[in-house]
DNA sequence: ATAAACTTTCAATATTATTTGAAAGTTCAA
DNA sequence: TTGAACTTTCAAATAATATTGAAAGTTTAT
């Protein structure tokens, strides 16, 4: 009996893969408290090698012209997506940012500073209590608590700076020793 | 003229810190696709000396019954509450997971599962992907920001399994040094 | 100054997620 | 086995969020 051997190597057509990509980054998108049509934009554009007009993109994505105003005009607020003009054209087109580091980076910072900040935030104003012989233990617990919470999310806060800081070389070669 | 230096130390009643900690956990929840209510229960128990029953829950955070007993046996799916018999106590009684960097690893891995995996798994569906003279340029483009992407995301769900594997001291001591 | 070509806004609408509470289910002491 | 005490479920109501599209606002070429 000949043995054979067969590889399967499962191809597809390149917008079937192109609309799966945009799909599953609209769904981790709104997991991440970023909603799903500004994630699948935002996935066009990553993929897309020519810039895009507003038109295309709702085309595209079969959306109304002026959620696609707001959400492109979001993702350009938060750098992941520029304007860019063609010679000749009147009408805008866009760029989405290409390096997926620098995606990285940005999201990190806008997270940190609308998530994290506030907790510290609020941790530092709720770390003096009041302390009475009658509730003594309740609130060093309570300010135990709140202060490891609070060591814990500064921790996250300085990693995450720095982290965003740094360049993509310096992360990956820091990680792959650290986790060797 | 005499300098006084005055300090001001502001400080608050117990249950006033309690409300404030326990909403700013509940709105950074929802931003992180934990909803506020179980992010508010949780809150509720971290802060909490004795173990809570679930009318206890519902009326210190105005909830129904239902709600309640939903979100606490979610919290404690995902290992961030036990169930706790009072010696004598027909009802049952419930405890937080006081140690915060426990709840952190838990919250870790159970996102890591929800969100990083899908995505790691749609991008090496989409990876092969079939090339013609006609479009070869584009799915050049395509399958390198995909590769890209994988590497990125491999890297965050190593880093991940790594630190929630890890325990808070090696955790903390590496940061530190890291980050000097 | 005008009007065509395009972009932005926002009130109304649609969609999605959360919460309620009454009914069904469970457990246990007697 | 019963029923009181408690827990769970889930369809309906509510609340939160996202989307639409027509109208208002801009910009630019002439």
């Amino acid at each position: 009996m000949k043995v054979q051997k067969v590889f399967y190597i499962c191809t597809m057509q390149l917008e079937e893969a192109k609309a799966k990509f945009i799909n599953q980054w609209g769904s981790l998108g709104s997991k991440w408290g970023i909603n799903r049509t500004m994630a699948q934009i935002h996935a066009l554009f990553l993929t897309a090698t020519e810039p895009l007009s507003a038109e295309e993109v709702m085309e595209t994505l079969k959306i109304s012209r002026g959620n696609a105003n707001m959400n492109i005009r979001t993702l350009i607020d938060w750098g992941l997506v520029y304007k860019k003009h063609k010679l000749g054209e009147r009408k805008e087109f866009f760029t989405g940012e290409k390096d997926i580091w620098k995606v990285a980076q940005r999201v990190i910072k806008i997270r940190q500073r609308t998530e994290l900040d506030p907790i510290v935030q609020v941790l530092s104003e709720i770390q003096n209590v009041e302390s009475t012989s009658k509730n003594e233990d309740e609130v060093a617990h309570f300010t135990k608590q709140i202060e490891s919470i609070k060591s814990l999310a500064e921790l996250a806060d300085t990693s995450l700076t720095k982290i965003s800081n740094s360049n993509q070389g310096w992360f990956v070669r820091t990680f792959m020793k650290l986790f060797k």
